[in-house]
DNA sequence: TTGAATGAAAC
DNA sequence: GTTTCATTCAA
C-alpha cells in the first residue's frame, strides 16, 4: 500500500510540479517527511504558490492521493510525527534568528546555539515552550489516543538498529490503533492536512501543530470552531470542518470585498495574504515593493490590534486601559503611516502625509482628551490614515503594487471585520475602502512572481526592512529637527538607533557586508567563526572540548564584540531609562500610557519636530515589530482583555489564547508556519480567527533576541563550567583597552584553541561538549566577554559599555557602520531595537521634563542591559 | 543520509 | 539507563 501511494505521490509530484508537489506530502508522511525536509523554505515557498493555483485545479489528483495517502499510510497516526517537546519548539522558534546571526553556520551549529540558548532561557520562557510542548503533546494524544512514541516494540528498529540509515522516522507504524480511535477531526486532519499540502499550504508550516489543532477541536468538540487545522482549501475532503476558520475568515474578508470573487480564490489570496503578512511583519522588507508590503502589513496589523481591543475592551469593558495601549499603538501606527507614506512616495508625498500627520495628531489629542470617545476617535484616525495615506494617496500605487495591497487589505478586512461588529457607521466605511483593497487581492494571487519575491525577502532577516524604513524617517527627521536643539539631540539619538537597526539589518542579511569603518577586520574575523565553528563542532564530537573552553573563537569574535559593544554602549546607554521602556510597553503600563501619549502630542504641537518624533516612534514601532515586541504588546493587551472578560484560569486554555500573542513577527520561520489557529476561545476576535490563533500559538511562542540570552547566560555557563577547570581557564582580560587585550585575548584563545585541538582537555562527553557550544554561543554574543570568567560576564558588559564607550561611542553614531558590519547583526539589532524603545520613552520623558539624557552617560550604562532583559521578560 | 541539540517516551 | 525520534538543513 504504501509502497503505491509513494509511488503515487511521487508520480503526481513528477507530472504536477516534478520533485515539488510531493515534498509536502512527503512531509505529512513520516516516510517521506525526511525527504521533504531537504528543499529549502524558498522552494517551499514557490510551491506553495504553485500549489495554490494548482490546488484548484487540481482537486482530483489531490483528493486521489490523499485517500490513498489515508488509507495506505494505514493510520493517519503514521503520519502523525511525535510531538515536538519544548526544547524542539523553541529550535524551531528560534532557528531561523540563529541561522540570521550566524548565515554561514549550519544546522548543527544552530542547534548547539539553540541547545546554549535553551539552557540558559528562562524558566519563566522555558515554561511557556514546555506548556506548549505539552498542550501540543495533549492535544496530539486526544488526537491520536493509540499513538506510540517509540514504536520500539512494534519495531525492532532498535535491534535492527544497525542499520542506521532508516532509523528515523518510518518505522514506527501505528498497530491497528492508527484508525480506530482517530478521532474524526484526526482523520480529517491527516486527510486533510496533505490535502492542504498539497493545495494550499505549506505542509511544513502546517507541521505537527496541526494535529494540535485538531486535537484542539476535537477536544473542545465545538462545532463551530472546526478547527482548520487543515487549510480551507481542501474544502473537498474536509469533510468534519469543511469550513476551517481561516476559511470562514477568507470567505468573510472576500465577502467584505467583493461577494462576487470566487470563495477559493479569496481563500487562497486570504490565507497567502495573511501568512505574508505575518511574515511581512516579521521581516519588513529588504526590497521596496516588499518593505511597502510590510509596512502595509504591520500598519495593519496594528490595526487589527486596535481593533481586536477595542472589540475586547466593549466585552472586557476595560476601556481605559485599552485606550491607553490603542493609543500607543495608534501612535505607533501613525508613525508608520508616516514612514510608510514617505517611503512610498517619498518627497512628492511628504506634504501631504505631512498633512495627514497633522490631522492624526489632532486626532491623537482629542482622542488624550476624550478617552470615552477613545474607540471612536481611533477608528477615525485610522480611517484617516488608511483613508487618507494608504487609500488615497497610496490607492494607486497599491494598486499597481498588488501585493501590499492586498495584504494590508486583508489584515484590515480582518480587523475591520472585527470592528463592525462593534463599531457602528464609520466602521462599514472603513470596511468597505478596505474591501476594495482585498478585491485586488485575487489578482496579486494571480501573480505568484511577486509573491516569491516576497517569500524570498522574507528569508531576509525582518531586521534589513525595518532599518530601510527607518533610514528614511531618519533621514527627514533630521531635517526638521533642525528646530529644537533639545528635541533634536533627544531626536538623534533615536535616529541613531534607528540607523543603527538599519544597518544592522542590511549587514546581518549578508553577513559579509564590508562595513566601513573597522569593517575590514570584521570580514576577516567573519570566516574565521565558521572555522572556529567547525572547529568547535569538531571539538565537541572528539569531546575534546575543555572545561576552559578558551578555545573560543579567536578573533573575530574579538573583533565582532568591539563593534557589538561600539554599537550596543551608546543604545545601552540610551535604553538606560528603563521607566520609559517600560512605558514604551502598553500593557504594562496602561495608566501611563496615555499620559504619554498626550505629552507626545503636546510635544508634536509644541515641537516643530512632530514629524521627526512620529517617524522616530514609527521606526520605533517598526523595530518593535521585527522585534516581536509588538507581538508581546498585543499579547499583554489579550492578556487584560481576556482576563478581564473571560478570566482564563486554566492554563492550558488560557495558554493559547493567552498566547494567541498576534502575529508574532516569527521570523523567518514565520512564513513557514501557518497552521491553524485553536479553537477554544476566539470569542473576542471573533471565531473567524481560531486558524489565525493557532498559527499564533506557535509563532506566538516568544521569540528572544539573543541579547535576552546573553545575560542569561552567565548563570548557565556557570554550571556547565562547574569543573574548577574552566574557571581558571578563561583569561581574564577583558577590562582595560578592549582592543589591545581583544588582540591578546586572541592570540591567546587561537593559541589556546590549537592547543585543545592537538589535546583535547579532559574530556568529559556531556559536560564538554555543552561547555563547547556554549562558549561559541557566549562568544558569539558577548565576543569580548568571552575572556573574562563568565561571573564577570555581566558586569563586564556593563563595564565594557563603559569602557568601550569612550573610544567607540564617539564613533557609534557617526560610524553606524561598524554596527552594520558585526557579524551578529540580529543580536545587536535586537539590542537597538530594544534601546529604540528605551530611547523613545526616553524622548517622551525628555519632552515631559525636557531634560535630554545623554546617550554616552557612563554612569547608567548596567541598567541598559537590564532594561532590555525586563522587557524582554515583560513581553513574554 | 547525517548530525547537533533536548526532551519525552518506550524499552 | 539506553534508544528512538521529534525540527532543521548544510554538508
Amino acid at each position: 500500500m504504501k509502497g503505491s501511494n509513494r509511488n503515487k505521490d511521487h508520480s503526481a509530484e513528477g507530472e504536477g510540479t516534478g520533485k515539488r508537489p510531493k515534498r509536502k506530502c512527503l512531509q505529512w508522511h513520516p516516510l517521506l517527511a525526511k525527504k521533504l525536509l531537504d528543499f529549502s523554505e524558498e522552494e517551499e515557498e514557490e510551491d506553495e504558490e504553485e500549489d495554490i493555483d494548482k490546488v484548484q485545479l487540481l482537486g482530483a489528483d489531490g483528493l486521489e492521493q490523499d485517500a490513498g495517502e489515508t488509507e495506505d499510510d494505514e493510520s493517519p497516526e503514521q503520519r502523525a510525527r511525535r510531538p515536538m517537546n519544548a526544547f524542539l519548539l523553541f529550535c524551531k522558534r528560534h532557528r531561523s534568528l540563529v541561522r540570521q546571526e550566524h548565515p554561514r553556520l549550519d544546522n548543527r551549529g544552530a542547534t548547539k546555539i539553540l541547545a546554549d540558548w535553551w539552557a540558559v532561557l528562562d524558566p519563566k520562557e522555558k515554561q511557556k515552550y514546555t506548556d506548549m510542548a505539552k498542550e501540543y503533546k495533549d492535544a496530539f494524544m486526544k488526537a491520536n489516543p493509540g499513538y506510540k512514541w517509540c514504536p520500539t516494540t512494534n519495531k525492532p528498529v532498535k535491534s535492527p538498529a544497525p542499520t542506521t540509515v532508516n532509523p528515523r522516522k518510518k518505522l514506527w507504524a501505528f498497530p491497528s490503533d492508527s484508525s480506530r480511535d482517530l478521532p474524526s477531526p484526526k482523520k480529517a486532519k491527516t486527510e486533510e492536512m496533505p490535502q492542504l499540502n498539497f493545495g494550499m499550504a505549506d505542509p511544513t508550516q502546517m507541521g505537527g501543530l496541526s494535529m494540535l489543532l485538531l486535537a484542539g477541536e476535537h477536544a473542545l468538540g465545538t462545532p463551530e470552531i472546526s478547527s482548520g487545522a487543515c487549510r480551507p482549501d481542501v474544502s473537498e475532503s474536509s469533510e468534519l470542518r469543511q469550513k476551517s476558520p481561516l476559511f470562514q475568515f477568507a470567505e468573510i474578508s472576500s465577502s467584505t470585498s467583493h461577494p462576487d470573487v470566487p470563495s477559493k480564490q479569496c481563500q487562497a489570496s486570504a490565507l497567502f495574504q495573511f501568512a505574508e503578512i505575518s511574515s511581512n511583519t516579521s521581516h519588513l522588507g529588504g526590497a521596496e515593493p516588499v518593505k511597502r508590503c510590510g509596512k502595509s502589513a504591520l500598519f495593519q496589523l496594528a490595526e487589527m490590534c486596535l481593533a481586536s481591543e477595542g472589540v475586547k475592551m466593549e466585552e472586557s469593558k476595560l476601556i481605559r486601559a485599552k485606550e491607553l495601549d490603542g493609543g500607543r499603538i495608534k501612535e505607533l501606527e501613525k508613525g508608520k503611516e508616516e514612514r510608510d507614506t514617505k517611503m512610498e512616495k517619498t518627497d512628492e508625498a511628504r506634504l501631504q502625509k505631512e498633512a495627514e500627520f497633522e490631522k492624526s495628531a489632532k486626532e491623537n489629542v482629542r482622542d488624550s482628551k476624550e478617552i470615552r470617545n477613545f474607540e471612536e476617535l481611533r477608528m477615525d484616525d485610522i480611517i484617516g490614515i488608511k483613508m487618507e495615506a494608504p487609500k488615497e494617496i497610496k490607492k494607486e500605487e497599491l494598486e499597481e503594487d498588488q501585493k501590499c495591497g492586498h495584504f494590508p487589505d486583508f489584515s484590515y478586512s480582518a480587523s475591520s471585520k472585527i470592528i463592525i461588529s462593534d463599531v457602528p457607521s464609520r466602521k462599514d466605511h472603513i470596511c468597505h475602502p478596505h474591501g476594495i483593497m482585498i478585491i485586488e487581492d485575487p489578482t496579486a494571487l494571480s501573480k505568484p512572481e511577486k509573491l516569491k519575491k516576497k517569500k524570498k525577502k522574507n528569508k531576509m532577516d525582518r531586521h534589513g526592512n525595518d532599518k530601510s524604513t527607518p533610514k528614511k524617517a531618519c533621514k527627514k527627521r533630521q531635517s526638521s529637527e533642525s528646530d529644537i536643539e533639545s528635541v533634536m539631540y533627544t531626536i538623534e539619538a533615536v535616529a541613531k538607533g534607528d540607523w543603527g537597526i538599519e544597518k544592522l539589518g542590511d549587514t546581518p542579511r549578508k553577513k559579509a557586508r564590508p562595513s566601513s569603518s573597522g569593517k575590514g577586520s570584521i570580514l576577516d574575523a567573519k570566516p574565521p567563526k565558521k572555522k572556529v565553528r567547525s572547529r568547535e563542532k569538531k571539538m565537541s564530537k572528539e569531546k575534546s572540548s575543555d572545561p576552559t573552553k578558551e578555545s573560543r573563537p579567536p578573533d573575530f569574535i574579538s573583533i565582532s564584540a568591539s563593534k557589538n559593544i561600539s554599537g550596543e554602549v551608546p543604545e545601552g546607554i540610551k535604553a538606560e531609562p528603563l521607566t520609559p521602556t517600560e512605558d514604551a510597553l502598553p500593557p504594562t503600563l496602561s495608566g501611563q500610557a496615555k499620559p504619554e501619549d498626550s505629552d507626545c502630542h503636546r510635544k508634536i504641537e509644541t515641537c516643530g519636530s512632530r514629524k521627526s518624533e512620529r517617524s522616530c516612534k514609527g521606526a520605533l514601532y517598526k523595530t518593535l515589530v521585527s522585534e516581536g515586541m509588538l507581538t508581546s504588546l498585543r499579547a499583554n493587551v489579550d492578556r487584560g482583555k481576556r482576563s478581564s472578560g473571560k478570566g482564563n484560569s486554566s492554563d492550558h486554555e488560557g495558554c493559547w489564547n493567552e498566547e494567541s500573542w498576534a502575529f508574532s513577527q516569527s521570523g523567518t520561520s514565520g512564513s513557514k508556519k501557518f497552521k491553524k489557529t485553536k479553537p477554544k476561545e476566539d470569542s473576542v476576535l471573533g471565531s473567524t480567527k481560531l486558524d489565525e490563533e493557532f498559527e499564533k500559538k506557535f509563532n506566538s511562542l516568544p521569540q528572544y533576541s539573543p541579547v535576552t540570552f546573553d545575560r542569561k547566560c552567565v548563570p548557565v555557563p556557570r554550571k556547565k563550567k562547574k569543573t574548577g577547570n574552566m574557571s581558571a581557564e578563561p583569561t581574564k582580560t577583558s577590562k582595560g583597552p578592549f582592543q589591545s587585550q581583544k588582540k591578546n585575548l586572541f592570540h591567546k584563545i587561537v593559541s589556546k584553541y590549537k592547543h585543545k585541538k592537538e589535546k583535547p582537555n579532559v574530556p568529559e562527553k556531556g559536560s564538554g561538549d555543552k561547555w563547547s557550544s556554549k562558549q561559541l554561543f557566549l562568544d558569539a554574543i558577548h565576543p569580548t566577554e568571552d575572556d573574562k570568567p563568565r561571573e564577570q560576564l555581566q558586569r563586564s558588559l556593563p563595564k565594557v559599555i563603559e569602557t568601550g564607550c569612550s573610544d567607540e561611542c564617539s564613533h557609534n553614531r557617526e560610524a553606524a557602520e561598524t554596527r552594520s558590519s558585526t557579524p551578529e547583526m540580529p543580536a545587536v539589532s535586537a539590542f537597538f531595537s530594544l534601546a529604540a524603545l528605551a530611547e523613545v520613552a526616553a524622548m517622551e520623558n525628555v519632552h515631559r521634563g525636557q531634560r535630554s539624557t545623554p546617550l554616552t552617560h557612563d554612569g547608567q550604562p548596567k541598567e541598559m542591559p537590564q532594561a532590555p532583559v525586563l522587557i524582554s521578560c515583560a513581553d513574554q
